[in-house]
DNA sequence: CCCTTAATTCGATAATTATCGAAATATGGA
DNA sequence: TCCATATTTCGATAATTATCGAATTAAGGG
């Protein structure tokens, strides 16, 4: 992964809101959530989250799909993948206390 | 972890200069690095990278020690530890792909 | 074709961030 | 004590980002 990609990625998920609407997605799994239901969940305008959901799609952690008038956005799991990996190897690459850090997570998630 | 201290500690991640600080001090292990040559090996000002190692403390991804004249800096693999399980578990709680791409990258780190 | 709903794009403004030089602080040595 | 080195803090400036209302685009239904 390109470290501009790696940047992008992490910014996306470096802000409050927009933080927020990420976790809204991956509760909502592959059903999605539309646009304007994120907006209302978070109490923003639905201009606002235009913007943000736009910058978590080019940086490549949502999917977004026309429902008929809805746009649906969808967590990218495959994104998140590669920035999980991007963190492992190209920056703690073999560190013991990350890897048994992650091991412990992965433990729980199962 | 908090969500304040999820988008802190992505943000610390979020610029290059930033990230490729913290890239160097992962190479470096546990020796760390003295600031002054983190800001000759990034060709930045000393005082722009005192600001952003302030900053990836701040966000318990590196910690410092004064050791003479030097104040040498580490990563805190604790504290990636920590945001990495951040990801994981309030995050992507158990989804496949994630999981799947977190596992392959552990055992290549192995 | 017009109306309503859903979302985006545009334009403006306020807030935050990145950068650096200059000044201040801390350490060690002559 | 004075000087050189290492780093930080301060202050200023330029650049980026967050937010929202208004205007625009798209879709469905009468």
């Amino acid at each position: 992964m390109e470290i501009a990609t790696a940047t992008d990625a992490f910014a996306a998920l470096a802000q409050e809101t927009r933080l927020r609407a990420f976790r809204l997605l991956v509760r909502a799994g592959p059903a999605g959530l539309p646009a304007g239901e994120i907006a209302r969940a978070l109490g923003a305008a639905p201009s606002t989250l235009s913007t943000h959901l736009g910058l978590l799609q080019r940086a490549g952690l949502v999917t977004s799909e026309r429902r008929s008038r809805r746009i649906v956005y969808r967590a990218d799991f495959d994104g998140v993948g590669a920035l999980m990996r991007f963190l492992m190897e190209d920056c703690c690459k073999g560190h013991r206390t990350v890897r048994a850090a992650v091991r412990a997570a992965l433990e729980e998630a199962a």
